[in-house]
DNA sequence: CCATTGGGTTGACGTTGTAAATTTTACGAC
DNA sequence: GTCGTAAAATTTACAACGTCAACCCAATGG
């Protein structure tokens, strides 16, 4: 009789390009300064049609921050894949690191450097947030294993991840001053991504 | 003739106070969770009356800004003050870096972590910034003329600093694990502060 | 005393997030 | 085809925001 409801694939192709674009709109303007409006008009709809896809902007903004946390993931995942020497794991692992903070500019600033909406919480968030880090924990835990690594692995997990991090975030704060950039402090990952071009 | 006008210190006066009071309202709730009206209620006054001391809600964030940071450089200028040995005014500049953060964790995410309201150029901000920076630059360059340190001062700057900064904001934003907090990871800063009380 | 002038307040406008009402659309039954 | 219907989308509406402009009031020199 009535009108048939929307399949879940044109849902979810309507959340992923909403998703998408939002992204980098956080990343340019910050939470407060995309408005609803905006990402209505860029995605070519009336101003109220995302309110049928996202329950409100602070559901849309903590599914894009999942989204990123989840790419950030698996590239993390997929550079212990391949490298079980622990050594090879951790140097993998940050390689990783600052290549997706470099390729994707936008995700990383959304993921560890806006000011988060802070009411309510989002199960699949904090998940893909767990997920990401446990890949660094299990290198960790396996060089220390292997007597590659000294102390407590989620301690050293969390001062490696501490250092690359306030490395990146410097970098891309533009807080690091002339002279000195990221391709001078860690050369090794720009001469890879530039080899893979 | 006319009225005479408010005395330096009453501007000043009312600068610092809405400064303090905004300081905590910026980092408990954001630059646009603050409303100038809420600011204005905070302080007693009618929601206009802000304006006449601010050009706007972004130089009074700029103002605010500039006061953690002069805040921050001075702890890191007493810091130093008293230890000319290489590696005491590094370990000195580190300590009263987790120490600010710590005691003052509103003026840390207000310089490190908020997003920036990025319209608009405010000199003595940026000359704040650089004096917060220049004291450990300077012992850096310091411990590497004196043989303690290797490598290039302004880039092992960058390190130490990304290093402590990286620490520093994971634990202020939570991300630390469970078992895993700044205490475990530097107990000395956490001793000295406790003697201090 | 009064006129003046600067500090503070109130009112108003455009924009935001979003609830509610309304219109449009696409399907099954005839 | 033409409906009736329910879902999708739009339009309307409202409270709260930043801030401009008009206003009020108190204190000072004459």
């Amino acid at each position: 009789m009535p009108r048939s409801s929307l399949t879940q694939e044109q849902v979810d192709a309507f959340r992923t390009r909403a998703v998408t674009v939002a992204t980098a709109l956080f990343a340019e303007r910050g939470y407060r300064g995309v408005t609803l409006r905006s990402l209505a008009a860029e995605l070519g709809v009336s101003p109220m049609t995302p309110y049928r896809y996202f329950e409100n902007k602070e559901a849309l903004f903590a599914m894009v921050r999942t989204d990123a946390f989840r790419r950030f993931g698996n590239a993390q995942r997929d550079a212990v894949r391949n490298a079980h020497a622990p050594e090879a794991a951790l140097h993998a692992l940050g390689r990783a690191y600052v290549r997706f903070a470099l390729q994707e500019p936008a995700a990383y600033r959304i993921m560890f450097e806006l000011e988060q909406a802070p009411t309510g919480t989002y199960d699949e968030l904090e998940r893909e947030q767990a997920r990401a880090f446990s890949y660094l924990l299990s290198a960790v835990q396996c060089a220390v294993g292997a007597g590659v690594l000294e102390g407590e692995p989620l301690q050293q997990a969390h001062m490696l991840w501490a250092k690359v991090h306030g490395l990146v975030s410097l970098h891309l704060a533009g807080k690091l001053a002339m002279g000195c950039t990221l391709h001078d402090l860690l050369p090794e990952v720009f001469e890879e991504l530039r080899a893979a071009e």
